[in-house]
DNA sequence: CAATTATGTGTACAATCGTTAACGAAGGAG
DNA sequence: CTCCTTCGTTAACGATTGTACACATAATTG
């Protein structure tokens, strides 16, 4: 049932009996917690169950310490999740706000985005396995959470492209919702990329289709209320 | 230790009364193995846990049978699983395909599809924690199966469109595009509305936001290959 | 120096898990 | 009638779970 040991870059070995550590393992302060904390990340993602799911024994054991020893470090399951969940957020935001940076066309930044977004989901599987997952099965303030930092994306690539004014005609709330529509289509796309099959084929048409959708929302984007605005907006209830 | 007597599944007769058994039934009859399935999607919405982390006794308990009678209808939790999205599907596509004949004007249709689908999953909540969570998170099989409930859908909603020919410049894989990506956005936006608060305010929000995002899809569609065409599809390697 | 704090270890226990085994009652078929 | 299949039961097992408790050591602090 579980899978041999993915490759792991301390990899100690898990306790059988009184046996003493192999030597020269320094453990320096802090280290623990981040430790603790990729091996919750791993163990999610090679064996198929949730945060809920998660094993504080297996967690510890794969991070090479105690069972107990999780307590000096988190009071509970949950507390690690939300710290991994903060973790996985600054990484990422940290990414695409590199990406915007090189260009100013909004075709080219969203491509670009799309891009840079695929090629990091492939890279950082397991974290975007627990992000998708505990966004609608997790607790409920992970979900909190979780919706906290997409709408914390929505609002930065929101800004940037108002800024760079590509859309004088569409409203900040029309950017907002622009925005967190392309967000969407990553997060939504996040399973098609985790389980891609091996040909590059299926990879390349993947990301094709990607860049596409977000073209075809841009599309929208730049017609949006040329003719369409009194259509959608009357007999409709102005909120503000 | 002593437990309320709740088998009354023996007393009670086939939903027919007539007993014909002419041919085989392939679907195994009784109600047990429908109680479990209902159970297990309660227990799963209720509580927080996932298929992989759902207790096969939980399950039993709530169907009001015992652990042990789980393996007269299914093998494994994940059989049970699947049996449980099929279900879903079976369901889910009956009802969009219902909304879908009342009209023959896309927008319309998408709109009111949307619509449809906002009132359906906040009435099926259970159904659609599982679907969500299992999308990323379940096992293989289980994540195939729903993808491919998914491109059901899709096929289903892009034939429609196509045959109403409201976007005739558009290809059958644009038409499976734009399919995918409206019921792409209906997805993501499950979690969205399982969290609603109870101001009907956000609701009514949430429905608009919902509505925008699909006029601005339908949007980009009819301007789609406008412009567009040459500029996307230049370098691209043909398919198939 | 001694004392305190931070961080690790081991053992232990009560729950709960999935699963096997042996068994019984209902009802159709020969 | 007996035989057989279906569908349910209870009892029991070995694992694994979260967590409490007592104890060790390293580093910091008085």
């Amino acid at each position: 049932m579980v899978k041999p040991s993915l490759r792991s870059s301390r990899d100690k070995k898990p306790k059988s009996g009184g046996d003493k550590k192999e030597e020269a393992d320094k453990r320096t302060r802090g280290d623990t917690r981040q430790n603790l904390l990729e091996a919750a990340m791993e163990v999610m993602a090679e064996d198929e169950s949730g945060l809920a799911g998660l094993s504080l024994r297996a967690v510890a054991k794969r991070a090479g310490v105690s069972p107990t020893a999780f307590y000096r470090h988190f009071p509970d399951m949950e507390e690690l999740g939300l710290a991994m969940l903060d973790d996985i957020g600054h990484m990422l935001r940290r990414m695409l706000r590199e990406v915007r940076k090189v260009s100013t066309d909004p075709k080219k930044i969203v491509g670009g985005s799309m891009l840079t977004f695929f090629n990091f989901v492939k890279e950082n599987r397991a974290k975007f396995v627990v992000l998708g997952r505990e966004r609608v099965g997790g607790s409920p303030r992970m979900r909190a959470a979780i919706r906290n930092q997409m709408n914390f994306f929505s609002n930065e690539l929101a800004s940037d492209i108002q800024l760079m004014g590509a859309f004088p005609q569409m409203s900040h709330n029309d950017h907002l919702r622009l925005s967190s529509m392309i967000i969407q289509l990553a997060v939504g796309a996040v399973p098609d990329i985790l389980d891609l099959p091996d040909q590059p084929e299926a990879e390349q048409d993947l990301r094709i289709n990607m860049e596409k959708q977000a073209l075809l929302i841009l599309l929208g984007a730049v017609n949006w209320n040329k003719k369409e605005e009194d259509k959608v907006e009357k007999g409709r209830r102005r909120r503000k």
